[in-house]
This record gives C-alpha cells, sequence and structure tokens, in this order.
DNA sequence: TCTGGGGTCCTAGGACCC
DNA sequence: TCTGGGGTCCTAGGACCC
C-alpha cells in the first residue's frame, strides 16, 4: 500500500494568534518577539517583505521597525498553546492518525478521509480550520513525509495554490525538487546545507539523486533517510502517540542582570518548579539533576558560567526534593562579583512513574504522602492559574523574570483577561 | 551573523571487561 | 609491555528540528 501524509503547517502561527484577537493586525506588517523581547521568531507576510529575518535581535532593529509602523508583541505562550490545541482539536475531527509534530504543524496520514477527490479534501481540511480557530493554514500532502515538507513550501511561497498542493505518484516531483534549494529541505540545515553546496549539490534533486553511500559517509543515516525520502520512500513513521520527553530542561534568560545569590536562588527554584511540574505532567519521575549559570556573552564584562549535577537515590517527581538539590547545586556554583544573565535546570534519566525503582532509605509512606501532596499542589494550580500554590522560595517580587514589554493578553485561559465587549 | 527556549538522534572515542 | 580480538557502556560533541 502506498503511504500518504498530508502537513498541515499554520501560517506564521504566532502573528496569525495575535490577530485572531486583533483582527485590525491583518494586512500590517506584524513581528512576534522571542522570551526577554531578544530577537523576532515570527513575521507577518507584510514583514517578510519589509526585509525582517527571524532571528533579527530586536533593540538593533527597533528604529527600522518603528520607521515602518510594524506591529510588535512579545510572545505569549500561553495563548498560542491553546489556541494550537484547538486547531489539533479540529484536525482530530477528520482522522484518528495525526502526530502533533510542534505548537503549529501536525502530520495527518488516513489515505481513507480523502475520498474520491483529494485536494477537494484538503481544502475543506483547511477551510474548517480557518472558520472554527481563525488561523489560517497550508497542506502539503505527498508519499513521505519529507515530501509533503517540499509540498508544504511552495504552497507557503506561492499563492496560486490556494493552500493545498499534493506532490504525488502523477505529479512530475522532479519538477518541484529541482526548485528547491538544499537549505530548505527537511533534515539539511546550516551545516550541512554547506556541505552539499561546496560539493555541487544545489538543490533537492541533485540531493536526490547523490549515491547512497557518498550521503551515509557524510551525513549518517539520518541524511540518508532523508534521501530515501526524497525518492519516495517513506522512512519516516508517523508517530501518533506522544512520546514522553527524555529530558526536561527549564532555563530563562533573566530580564536584569542579577548578581546576588538569593536572587538567582528564587530564579532557579522557579524553573525548577517548572521542570518538575512537567515531568509530573506526563507521569515520569527524574533522578538526575543539572543546575547551569552564566554571564552574558555578548556583554565585554567579566565572564562565567558553569554547570553541576547531582543523582537521586530514587527517581522523584516530589518538587521540594529536587529544589533543595538545586540550591545546593547553585550554591556551590556561585561566584560572588558577576553579572549573570542566564539560569537554568535540566531533568535527566527520566523512567516512567509506573517502574520506580525503591532505594531502602524512604518508607512507602513518605513516597504516598509526597505524592498526594503533588497531586493537590497540581490541582490547586490548574484551577487557580499558576502561583497559586508554591513554595516560598520561589519569591515573590520576582525581579529577574524576563522582558515582556509588548505581551497581548491571555484571551482564552484566564478570566482577567477575556476579551472585553464594548 | 546566531537572536531564545526546548527538544532529538547519531557517532566517535575512551574506559573497562574478558 | 601495547601485542590480538571482541565486546559493552558511557559521554561529549555535532548535527538537526520547531
Amino acid at each position: 500500500m502506498s503511504h500518504y501524509f498530508t502537513l498541515v503547517d499554520c501560517n506564521n502561527f504566532y502573528v496569525s494568534c495575535e490577530r485572531v484577537f486583533n483582527p485590525a493586525l491583518c494586512g500590517k506588517p506584524v513581528v512576534v518577539l522571542s522570551n526577554n523581547d531578544g530577537c523576532v521568531i515570527a513575521r507577518s507576510n507584510e514583514a517578510k517583505a519589509l526585509g525582517i529575518r527571524t532571528g533579527d535581535v530586536y533593540f538593533k532593529i527597533k528604529p527600522f521597525l518603528k520607521s515602518k509602523g510594524v506591529y510588535v508583541y512579545s510572545s505569549n505562550y500561553t495563548l498560542y498553546g491553546d489556541l494550537s490545541q484547538r486547531v489539533m482539536d479540529v484536525l482530530r475531527q477528520f482522522t484518528p492518525d495525526i502526530e502533533v509534530y510542534s505548537i503549529d504543524e501536525a502530520f495527518l496520514k488516513a489515505e481513507y478521509i480523502y475520498g474520491g477527490n483529494r485536494p477537494q479534501c484538503l481544502k475543506a481540511i483547511g477551510a474548517r480550520v480557518k472558520q472554527w480557530t481563525g488561523i489560517p493554514v497550508s497542506l502539503g500532502a505527498a508519499p513521505t513525509k519529507t515530501l509533503a515538507k517540499v509540498a508544504n513550501e511552495f504552497v507557503k511561497k506561492d499563492p496560486c495554490y490556494q493552500g493545498v498542493l499534493e506532490i504525488g505518484p502523477d505529479s512530475d516531483i522532479d519538477s518541484f525538487l529541482k526548485e528547491l534549494p538544499v537549505e530548505n529541505i527537511w533534515g539539511v540545515g546550516r551545516r550541512y546545507a554547506q556541505l552539499l553546496r561546496s560539493n555541487g549539490i544545489n538543490n533537492a534533486l541533485a540531493l536526490k539523486n547523490t549515491s547512497d553511500d557518498w550521503v551515509q559517509k557524510k551525513m549518517t543515516v539520518t541524511g540518508l533517510k532523508t534521501v530515501w525520502e526524497l525518492r519516495g520512500r517513506s522512512c519516516i513513521a508517523l508517530e501518533d502517540v506522544p512520546s514522553s520527553k527524555k529530558s526536561i530542561v527549564s532555563s530563562r534568560a533573566f530580564g536584569k542582570e542579577v548578581t546576588s545569590l538569593a536572587e538567582l536562588k528564587e530564579a532557579v527554584a522557579n524553573y525548577t518548579d517548572t521542570a518538575v511540574r512537567r515531568l509530573r505532567s506526563q507521569r515520569s519521575l527524574a533522578s538526575f539533576i543539572a543546575v547551569f549559570v552564566s554571564t552574558n556573552r555578548y556583554k565585554d564584562s567579566a565572564q562565567y558560567s558553569n554547570c553541576l549535577s547531582a543523582s537521586l537515590p530514587e527517581p522523584s517527581a516530589y518538587t521540594p526534593e529536587f529544589i533543595k538539590r538545586a540550591l545546593s547545586l547553585l550554591e556551590s556554583m556561585y561566584r560572588r562579583g558577576y553579572s549573570y544573565k542566564k539560569a537554568g535546570v535540566y531533568l535527566m534519566d527520566i523512567v516512567s512513574d509506573s517502574q520506580q525503582q525503591r532505594s531502602f532509605f524512604k518508607s512507602d509512606n513518605e513516597r504516598i504522602k509526597n505524592k498526594a501532596l503533588m497531586r493537590v499542589v497540581d490541582r490547586l494550580n490548574r484551577h487557580w492559574g499558576d502561583g497559586a500554590v508554591g513554595l516560598a522560595c520561589r519569591g515573590v517580587d520576582r525581579k529577574w523574570r524576563m522582558r515582556q514589554a509588548m505581551k497581548s493578553q491571555r484571551f482564552t485561559t484566564c478570566w482577567d483577561e477575556l476579551m472585553v465587549v464594548k
């Protein structure tokens, strides 16, 4: 049986989210910034047309943005995450064979949904997502995931496709591949693109026609899979059950530089809390924690960075235990006299909480008590909003918190921030 | 000219075993 | 002493993705 993958990709997702709640932004140049308002991570088509690129540093292009009347937003992940879920829910109405690949992309499989007239069906999917969520999407369909990505590239580039393109057995795949620069292939990043170009391989068609041996030697089996997928042989399967994370990181750059141990402790306690909460939300336990800090590497001041780690006697998801460890690691690596710009926490050696290895030193009683406590805390925070309940060491002022000067409201997830109809 | 935060997979090389 | 062959585990680093 031949495979068929459809990639549904939200157009300029973060910008589209902002536009859902502020339609006046439609047709205007809009950008969304990364955490801490550091750089541009999403642009509307109008902003792209002005030459603004992903990664442009905000403070450097601020005057330019102002002169062009560009609307600027801090990122609002609560809003984007919620709209993402709504988009995925709509897609699930069409098929259970769906892989949510990222916040703004999903692969669909299920040949059967595409009945007789496939392009019509794809169009219907796009139309329903747009109608029910306000988010415009592009659909690319093909026999492999990599080719579905290719199709999507063309859809987004050329309005003549009206949001839908299928490149399949009957269409001339090669004519598309020939037009696709090597760096736009899924799985080919900056490094491999350089390597390929220096070997005269400039477009996807040329890569498709490169020998397996060469590709495997230079780009490992991952590269080989990409090439096979370009040839129409499906190597990357649909992962319809989300796998649980094998590592969890929580880190942020600070809104201002931090010098005192007390403030660093607050920050690290917060990041640990976030990380362990994510750990619990996927029903896992971790037995390894690492803490890192660093100064601002873009500044010409004294530099210091360090990372220390510790193993726990047994896998756990009990926040106070992790915070205690994290803070003691932090104390050992803290050096006075530096301006810290960033800190973070890693959790690793993650296992499912159903396969817990027990150590001798903790009673079952204590384990059960801790677990119950965490369950209550999670429930309260879910119900009353983040931060409703937490450890005091997480701090109250949080002066170190990131800059988000231009954030829109959490229209869909926070009672206090609902849209007001006048 | 890598901005920010969060991930995965693969490979080479070292340690250590018999 | 580094000579043979075979194997495993772990880690660091490099590549990629959004």
